[in-house]
DNA sequence: CTCCCGATAT
DNA sequence: ATATCAGGAG
């Protein structure tokens, strides 16, 4: 487990890193934001951002999702993957913005979660990126930044990861510091092949020094 | 826990 | 060939 102080360098490095980290998700409102954060699961940044572009020309209300069959949202989105239950949810969930919030995409976390689709990580990202509410929300990339530098333990679940991070991080720096954990983890903590000689965080990290161990 | 799933990097 | 990708629902 990391120190507090050890905290403080890892908060500070990460700054340095990627001082202006934000979401890379392309989108001009928060539908498109929302559409676009429930399409991003299991599949990278850059492949959405292949596919909404000509998905916002064609979509740009709730009702849009709706006027089309089922079949015709299905192919728009299937190269994203996971497609037959990302379109079921997007209609679902545009359903129930007509119906519950007057079309609008609700600014509160609890509202959120509720919608077809959108659990605990895409609630986080949508209050925190388009309604700037101090959030973390735990991705795949988070997940595995925190448990390899230390900050939580290997065995701690996605829900136990960030309450641990909201615990060791200052709420004011809990946005910017999700973003950068998430471009940390993205271009330099790689799943499978983190750049551990280059790694200004080497020195405190856990998993770096196993890793560096084994080299020799 | 399993299933959903195509694109990309390794 | 296989692991991984801004997960969520049943």
């Amino acid at each position: 487990m990391l120190t507090k102080k050890n905290i403080r360098f890892v908060l500070d490095t990460l700054e340095e890193m990627y001082p202006d980290a934000d979401c890379e998700l392309t989108h001009d409102n928060e539908l498109e934001l929302l559409i676009a954060v429930v399409l991003s699961a299991q599949a990278t940044d850059a492949l959405v951002n292949k596919v909404t572009p000509g998905l916002f020309l064609k979509y740009k209300t709730p009702e849009d999702y709706i006027n089309v069959s089922l079949e015709e949202l299905q192919n728009d989105i299937r190269r994203i993957g996971l497609y037959r239950n990302k379109a079921k949810n997007i209609r679902k969930l545009c359903a129930d913005l007509i119906e519950k919030y007057d079309g609008e995409v609700p600014n509160d976390y609890d509202a959120l979660v509720n919608l077809a689709g959108v659990g605990r990580k895409t609630a986080n990202v949508v209050v925190s990126v388009a309604f700037n509410q101090p959030a973390i929300a735990v991705d795949t990339h988070v997940e595995r930044v925190s448990k390899r530098l230390g900050i939580c333990r290997y065995k701690d679940s996605v829900l136990e990861v960030e309450k641990t991070l909201m615990r060791k991080i200052p709420e004011e720096e809990w946005s910017p510091t999700h973003h950068r954990m998430i471009f940390f983890g993205r271009y330099h903590c790689q799943a499978k092949t983190p750049n551990c000689p280059e790694c200004p965080l080497l020195e405190i990290c856990r998993e770096g020094q196993k890793r560096m161990k084994k080299r020799s």
